[in-house]
DNA sequence: GCCAACGTTGGC
DNA sequence: GCCAACGTTGGC
């Protein structure tokens, strides 16, 4: 079981999109790092959804990897994965709660802020699990 | 809205 | 294969 987060802008798909609709396919992705990171799940892997590019840009659900990579018959070499909303986490955690832990220093989401599909450590994992449980990050 | 970072394209 | 030009992402 692996864990990773997945970058949207709400403006093109939302949290509230994704729990509408439930199980849905995660393309669009058309870089090859996010692409390849797309084919290295597996079905049951988890993933923090992420909405980007707004005002508070933070983690605000979980979806599960229920179909691993297929190819995009209309858009070769890129693919997608198909997820469904598991629910959203108690507390979001905004991209600036995230900075303010040094725990936190080394995700990909800071590191390299363009990635939109990136792997998450089991350590890193269970640490914002615990951050969205309190409301002790919120600034 | 601006701009930095970065990926992609295409001329040479 | 290099690199300039350009497009996109995403934080602020």
């Amino acid at each position: 079981m692996q864990y990773w987060l997945l970058k949207s802008e709400p403006g093109a798909w939302s949290w509230h999109d994704q729990m509408t609709h439930h199980v849905t396919k995660w393309d669009g992705v058309r870089n090859y790092q996010a692409r390849n990171n797309l084919r290295a799940m597996h079905v049951g892997d988890l993933c923090f959804f992420y909405h980007s590019a707004i005002k508070v840009p933070a983690i605000v659900g979980i979806v599960r990897v229920t179909k691993p990579f297929e190819d995009d018959m209309n858009d070769p070499p890129f693919g997608f994965v198909t997820v469904e909303a598991v629910g959203p986490v108690n507390i979001p955690l905004s991209l600036s709660a995230i900075k303010a832990n040094d725990s936190l220093a080394n995700l990909p989401l800071i590191k390299q802020s363009r990635l939109s599909v990136m792997p998450i450590k089991d350590t890193e994992w269970s640490f914002i699990m615990e951050l969205t449980q309190t409301s002790s990050h919120i600034v």
